[in-house]
DNA sequence: GCTGCGCAGGAAAGCGCTTACCTGGCCTCG
DNA sequence: CGAGGCCAGGTAAGCGCTTTCCTGCGCAGC
């Protein structure tokens, strides 16, 4: 990909593009000049219009002499079209931008696969930019997408409680639109256009009713940053399960971290210090539900028989740990596939949003409480 | 990102980049023409110019009045300048490509961490490409990102065992490298630039003496695709330290698979079923070693107690599977770091080449055989 | 034999931006 | 009080390509 857009520092990190503001060490270095266009028409011994009309394939015909001429110079000079020049010539937006909170998590990794695999049907160029949760950097990223020219925007991931951050955006994305550029969001409410929508709050009911069901009573629950919109919404899908079946969820009971490894494990060993009585532990996420898995193991907790252990999002890897995840899947793969069609597809008036249930994996790190 | 070549199919997945070369719908669309520098000095009253200068933040000095004038106008139309039409006028060669096998294998995750920490520092944009194993996408991506006038190709993975194709391969960086475009490589020798080499040999010649160590004379491997160095240059290491120790490892006892889970758990499968005798089943990479541990399980064989597993990589995963996988670390970010470094630092004449130690972790996956 | 048409190929006008170079006003100095 | 400098700002020449429009040729038709 590409990048600059300010001109100062503000360097986001970008999966796929990272940025490029400085004038780092490139002197023009040592060796030939790259070879250009006319370069080639000069070799050819035709001008600049044939040869473009016979590298793009153009419709326009050309005798098979000049032709064969043509390419022996493109593969003597080693010529390849500068990818720039030829965007700024015909404005052709061919690109698609892609924002996300981190392509290396699992959750966005398998969004991004069926984002992928749509745009390559169509012959798209992906560009993947990762936020990195930092809602600047998501703006700024909105910025160096529209200076690329895509032709839409996918957002993924959840957005922020954050009003200004919020009108902020719409606003860039509204502007976004107005030239003609398409938007479309996975997961988060907060835009009008476009979007794909997992059943969060559902999935997290059917979450509170399998641990009720299970007959847990002393549930602690490790959750997301506290600022995500998906956060509060499988918070509120699992305290109405729960208060479905006269069970409360105290505060105290709630530990927010980021969700990844590392700092659900954290929380779970707050938790736990806080209320050894526990016999379910609900994560909001898999890689927090397996940092609490490890947690348990450490300290020789059993998993299921004295502490039942959930997951949400259903990653590749749930299947994997032992014992392998009870969780919440969603349909990670089909989410990204969605955008990108709708994205894509440019018709239709009014915003479309699209809905996609979860659904409750049972496997080895749930069971009934310890008596 | 950005792309587009050949003007026909061909069309490369890329992890960021993906290939435009459609013209799919994207008619002009209805809505406003996108703002352009002369709109902002239009609207500014004054020269593009000058326009040009406040928004780069140029040295030429422009009175606060004007300056003033220009960045209203830039908000008032929200304009962002075209990427492409300012790295044409200055040219800059600001990006960096790299092409990997893909992006989501953790391996290259953690590859591209590295590249991506330092590319950032330096505020470099990064452009990732998956070649997905394929070799012919691996030549177009070269021909992509030279394109895309990047300012160094870094090649991470392995190299393959085809003559033609390294040598197709070497003409092109060649050109490339012959218009002073940077090159450097991760872990494959058929190059003869900068590369970054991790001890792949050595690697497996440690695993192979902590086998023998442990007292397994049993052996299975699971190799990766037989048409890379890598699997090779491991199989290697890992003969020699068996042969020291007067150890053999006979064909049918080498199960090539892909590098990823599922075929790990194929081949274990096959492995078992012609050797049931195995005390200990070395996997060449942790993804496929994993594949192993799953199959393991399912076929209610005890790990370490009846047979012992071995990865290769040490990846985060690693020490999250039960049991914790004992295995071969590379320091997979560091090496990511180093080649973007030496990519990126221009100097110096000869090829350097870093070659970065592997070393052995024992977590629980392992053990003497039983009696 | 002359006009008209079809067709391959070329000339040139941009695409949106940067930047070297030029201009005109003002201040300073002799 | 006039010449020389300095400086903010503008003019215009590209960057490397695509594409419209025009040219000049060879043919058929009257």
């Amino acid at each position: 990909m590409t990048c600059t857009n300010h001109a100062a520092a503000k360097v986001p990190h970008c999966g796929t593009v990272a940025l490029a503001v400085n004038d780092a060490a490139d002197a023009t270095r040592e060796g030939t000049r790259v070879a250009t266009l006319s370069d080639v028409a000069r070799r050819a011994g035709v001008s600049p219009a044939t040869a473009s009309r016979v590298i793009n394939g153009s419709s326009k015909p050309v005798t098979d002499e000049l032709r064969e001429r043509v390419l022996q110079a493109v593969a003597e000079l080693q010529y390849v079209p500068n990818a720039h020049a030829q965007l700024l010539a015909r404005s052709h937006r061919g690109a698609v931008g892609v924002i996300v909170h981190d392509v290396s998590d699992p959750y966005f990794s398998e969004i991004t696969r069926g984002l992928q695999r749509v745009a390559t049907d169509q012959g798209r160029l992906l560009m993947i930019c990762n936020s990195y949760r930092d809602p600047d950097r998501e703006l700024e990223y909105v910025e160096l997408l529209r200076g690329q020219q895509v032709a839409a925007i996918i957002l993924a991931g959840s957005g922020y409680h954050d009003a200004d951050f919020t009108t902020l955006l719409n606003g860039k994305l509204a502007a976004y639109e107005a030239t003609g550029g398409r938007v479309a969001v996975i997961g988060r409410h907060e835009h009008s256009g476009d979007a794909v929508m997992p059943d969060n709050r559902d999935g997290a009911r059917l979450l509170g009713q399998e641990i009720c069901r299970l007959g847990h009573r002393r549930i602690g629950v490790v959750a997301g940053p506290r600022v995500l919109t998906t956060t509060t919404d499988r918070l509120t899908g699992l305290r109405e399960a729960l208060a479905e079946h006269g069970r409360q969820l105290p505060d105290q009971l709630v530990r927010y971290a980021d969700f990844d490894r590392d700092s659900g494990a954290e929380a779970t060993a707050a938790l736990l210090d806080a209320e050894p009585g526990l016999t379910a532990i609900a994560a909001l996420n898999d890689s927090m539900a397996i940092g609490a898995l490890s947690l348990l193991r450490s300290r020789a907790v059993a998993v299921p028989d004295q502490v039942s252990v959930f997951g949400f999002d259903d990653m590749p890897m749930a299947r994997d740990v032992t014992p392998a995840l009870t969780t919440i899947r969603l349909p990670l793969v089909e989410m990204g596939a969605r955008a990108m069609a709708l994205a894509l597809d440019g018709g239709s008036a009014g915003p479309r949003v699209e809905s996609l249930a979860a659904e409750l994996v049972r496997r080895d790190s749930s069971g009934p409480p310890p008596h």
